[in-house]
DNA sequence: CTCGCTCATAAGCCCAGGTTATGCCCTCAT
DNA sequence: ATGAGGGCATAACCTGGGCTTATGAGCGAG
């Protein structure tokens, strides 16, 4: 039960074996990391001992992954690749006033999208510091005319006046099933009715997703379920608790993976258009007008 | 640049400001993960001088957490999502052959498909211990056919014979661009001539999804870029490198936040079918079943 | 044969994270 | 009003994991 910190290597070791899966050797992988060969070949040795596998085909002219590395190596991959959007995300959240881009953005935005797209700006300018402000649609219209940011991104409807904006995307709720459920197989769309008339998993009453259901219904969503958290709300979908209303942009994977399905919804506006936002006439410039290059394309 | 595990709080302190977050209260979240209240009282201090960052508003009645530690409550989340996959993915790998299902699966499968499943499977049968045993397509052949598997998953066009099979999903190799790229505007599909011609950025040769290219291309497939992981090749086509081909499977997150698009290809195989198998007249019972059942739905 | 690369082992240091013991603050019930 | 109890913080102490340096042993190329 508890103690997923005690079954899985800490952060340091999965880069580890990635390093030493990418350049084939302990000594490079040391190298890289600016630690010694014997740190590597013991920290890869518990690694090992914890897992019960041998992830590393030792041999006098290097290293390889077995089989059994291979794969936990790409299970590790997942590991540092959500680490890093925590990272960039993180980074910005600390970042100082003086920051060369100051982003404000509400929760959906700053949750989903903005850690890759800050990961996307550090690739092309490294030394571009951000900082991260969140909060709700009014707060990050306060922070732009305050002149506290120098960019927005809101979720919603309309555009403040005073402001220029442009779509960068689209947070569309869906419903969504375990594939066994009966409304899997449907070949028509769920009317507005049925959708309103069905219990459905939701996340509790107040959370932006459960806000934009209930005006897309008119107020009426029944719940079969209130759940606090987004992963809560998933993984009783998953397990087949009930159909689920939910951001698509949080069931991406489970959708690709078919442990999730999403059923055609017709004459319901669940579409909420996302969008950079800023000071009329103040088209941002240099590091913001880069950020919004990554998001528009 | 190397560092992020001493950036990103470990494992169990990530864990710990989930329970926190859940139950509202140091003492409740000690009580859960079997420590004392100092214990989280100083390691979620730590974590908050790491990030710079104030996570938890504490108060006598307990504690909530802030905008700020909502957002990488959030982000947090994701990374133990991704670790559980991978203990669940490695207890498996680990499992002895004694265990009630045993599991052979090629790669692609294993690596993408299976942890999920697992997670759903423990979520239904607590109790069901499952040992995996990846390879190629022959060895899981092999494994069955020697008694040493119950139940096999491969990718491929063909069900070697003496096998009875079960479609649980398709390996779709998409092209892909980042928003930016002139083939991102494109309203025909590509043809298999442009494609061919087109340089793409690719695993290297030898891997399962470069085969897949290769054959459905006529061995054609022409490399702008050859690298070792799904990774590199996702982050060369997201920061705009060109485009490449993938796994739907590698970049179902990629798609929903659009740091990548998908472009549409005609007259060109690109789907491979993932199919559980089995020992004919040798149809999985007990947990087996259940697991297949997770797959079809 | 020796150099250069590989990995393993051993001995010692240090700090992060755990423990117990305690104190302060606030609320609620007697 | 006054304890009781739940909330968090602080201090002193212990332990173990992960690092270092120093060394050894296997294999291949020049």
């Amino acid at each position: 039960m508890a103690g997923l910190a005690h079954r899985v290597p800490d952060l340091g070791a999965l880069e580890l074996l990635l390093a030493v899966a990418r350049l084939g050797s302990f000594g490079r992988a040391a190298r890289e990391l600016g630690i010694t060969q014997p740190a590597v070949s013991s920290r890869i040795r518990s690694m090992e001992r914890q897992l019960g596998v041998a992830l590393v085909e030792r041999s006098p002219r290097g290293s390889r992954l077995t089989d059994a590395g291979a794969l936990v190596t790409d299970w590790a991959r997942r590991i540092v690749e959500a680490a890093e959007a925590f990272d960039a995300g993180a980074q910005a959240l600390r970042g100082r006033r003086d920051s060369r881009l100051r982003v404000a953005a509400s929760m959906t935005i700053a949750e989903y999208l903005l850690p890759g797209w800050l990961m996307a700006l550090r690739a092309e300018r490294p030394d571009t510091a951000v900082s991260l402000l969140a909060g709700n649609s009014a707060t990050v219209a306060e922070r732009l005319l305050a002149g506290e940011a120098d960019l927005g991104f809101v979720e919603g409807l309309t555009v403040p006046p005073g402001f220029d904006s442009a779509v960068v995307g689209h947070d569309r709720l869906v419903v969504v099933t375990a594939p066994g459920h009966p409304w899997a197989r449907r070949r028509t769309p769920l009317s507005a009715e049925e959708l309103a008339s069905t219990p459905l998993i939701l996340r509790e009453e107040g959370s932006g997703t459960r806000q934009v259901l209930d005006t897309a219904l008119g107020g009426l969503a029944r719940p079969l379920l209130e759940l606090s958290s987004t992963t809560a709300v998933k993984s009783s979908a998953v397990s087949g608790a009930g159909p689920a209303a939910l951001s698509e942009l949080a069931v991406g994977e489970e959708l690709s993976a078919r442990r999730l399905v999403s059923i055609p919804v017709a004459g319901v506006r669940l579409d909420r258009t996302l969008r950079a936002v800023w000071r009329t006439g103040h088209r941002p410039t240099g590091p913001g007008r880069d950020l919004l290059g990554l998001t528009r394309g």
